[in-house]
DNA sequence: TCTGGGGTCCTTAATCTC
DNA sequence: TCTGGAGATTAAGGACCC
């Protein structure tokens, strides 16, 4: 707890979104929803205009269609988001040594740590500069929270949110706090919020008038008294800069339930192997495997098994997979299945000894090959021409997919700073048209961005490059 | 047209170890 | 030497977050 407001949170508006509308101009004030476009798909992100028709993130993609049916669908771009991300994360690291991310789109800064405020008036100066070097280089606004600590700084963040900044001087906070819901605390979800209301407190002060004793009864003893000491205004963890991952894991939900056990098991063996890779590429290994199983009835069960050894062989990670699997019932079919690793250790085991070691490594597989599942050549033109997705047109230059099917793919031809542009329809073989790479948003110094508007030229330090 | 993917942390119960 | 018990580790599930 601090006695100046010098932890700073900031959180990017509607970020997914807010970047899909500044690389189109022609979606600037329309609804626009980012998430999975399959059967099964959520919203990861939806802008204002869409957030208006009740769209909000983890809805089910089938509803936000229903609500709003004249938006537009686009599946997620990581790299493209991420790029922008590193760009707000270099600023913020100009502010502080300490800055803790959260998410692409969200981190905490230490002021005081980095001397960029002092006080309430020298926090509001600092928070307001980054406000407008985040528009400039990004064309992207975020929201700053300023407090004494983390929670008070996120909930000043969202209070501020669209596009705008709220300090709360410490002191403040129990006064701030008291009539609000519960919810906004920290660690409250929908179940604990239920479980407290079903108590007869709904509100932050509810909480504090309870007392430590009646929370951790009610909830156990960490939830419950770290609760009490959020509902006082009461907050002292540090931001701290780095941490060390914990887990490694990779899931995939199918459109359709899978029944046939062979298909299962080639499926748990292909997460296996791409969960390794992501290990090794994160340069680790772990000693227990974690095998999950998310049944027809959305019943989500989970089998584990430790070994002696951290291991990163991604024979042995697929063979205790496959041995987990084995206990499963799946009759009924499965939705979703995963495979993670934790317990991890700080190295890569990339030398023979280990593979010596491990009779069964005699079996090729091959970790270093690109995705197995990739789209190849072949892939089918939905997957290929995915809606949101930029191309480049041997005549008309950049655009982007807004639509594809029935032979044919449909590419608004338009780049971050130009005016809306207009729509061409081709077919999904057609050789003058490939896909293409994300436009940096803000017009560069040396032009890249204006040569790029006219297709002629392809940035050679764009965005979206891993 | 119901419900993603990648994580973190906590709780409980069983088992193991000293 | 036997036993009770404390404490660590493992496994499974759940809540929460972005």
């Amino acid at each position: 707890m601090r006695a100046a407001p010098t932890i700073l949170h900031l959180d990017m508006d509607a970020f997914f979104a807010a970047a899909e509308q500044a690389a189109k101009p022609s979606l600037r004030g329309k609804p626009v929803v980012v998430g999975g476009l399959g059967p099964r798909g959520v919203v990861a992100t939806a802008s204002y205009e869409a957030r208006r028709f009740g769209v909000h993130s983890a809805m089910p993609m089938g509803q936000a269609r229903r609500l709003a049916p004249n938006a537009a669908y686009l599946v997620p771009r990581f790299a493209f988001y991420r790029a922008i991300s590193e760009q707000v994360m270099e600023l913020l690291g100009r502010l502080s040594p300490l800055v803790e991310p959260l998410s692409l789109d969200e981190a905490f800064v230490d002021l005081e740590a980095g001397g960029a405020a002092d006080d309430g008036a020298s926090a509001r100066a600092t928070g307001e500069r980054l406000r407008r070097d985040i528009l400039a280089a990004t064309g992207l606004t975020g929201s700053v929270g300023l407090a004494g600590s983390k929670m008070i700084a996120k909930i000043a963040s969202e209070e501020a949110k669209p596009d705008g900044l709220v300090l709360i001087e410490p002191g403040t906070e129990r006064a701030l706090l008291g009539p609000k819901s519960v919810r906004i605390l920290p660690g409250v979800g929908p179940a604990t919020g239920e479980h407290l209301r079903r108590a007869g407190m709904t509100t932050v002060s509810d909480l504090a008038e309870a007392g430590e004793d009646e929370l951790v009864r009610l909830l156990g003893r960490s939830h419950g008294a770290s609760l009490y000491r959020m509902a006082q205004g009461y907050d002292d963890r540090a931001v701290v800069a780095e941490r060390d991952a914990k887990s490694v894991s990779v899931e995939d939900t199918f459109d359709v339930d899978l029944h046939d056990r062979v298909r299962i098991r080639t499926e748990v063996e292909r997460l296996a192997e791409r969960c390794v890779r992501r290990l090794r590429g994160s340069g680790h290994s772990g000693r227990t495997i974690v095998l999950k199983v998310r049944r027809f009835d959305f019943s989500t069960l989970t089998r584990s098994e430790t070994l002696r050894g951290p291991t990163d062989d991604p024979v042995v990670v697929r063979e205790a997979a496959s041995r987990l699997l084995e206990a499963v019932d799946t009759t009924g079919g499965v939705r979703l299945l995963g495979v993670g690793v934790s317990g991890l250790a700080d190295y890569t085991q990339e030398d023979l000894f280990a593979q010596a070691a491990e009779p069964s490594s005699a079996a090729h597989v091959e970790v270093e090959a690109p995705e197995a599942e990739a789209p190849a050549p072949e892939a089918p033109a939905e997957r290929r021409w995915a809606p949101g997705h930029d191309v480049r047109h041997a005549v008309y230059g950049a655009g982007w997919v807004q639509g594809s099917g029935v032979g044919r793919v449909t590419v608004r031809f338009e780049v971050p700073g130009s005016a809306p542009g207009r729509v061409r329809t081709f077919l999904v073989d057609d050789p003058e048209l490939e896909v293409g790479e994300p436009l940096p948003l803000v017009g560069r110094a040396d032009g890249a961005a204006a040569v790029a508007q006219q297709g002629c030229a392809r940035p050679s330090a764009g965005l979206g490059v891993p």
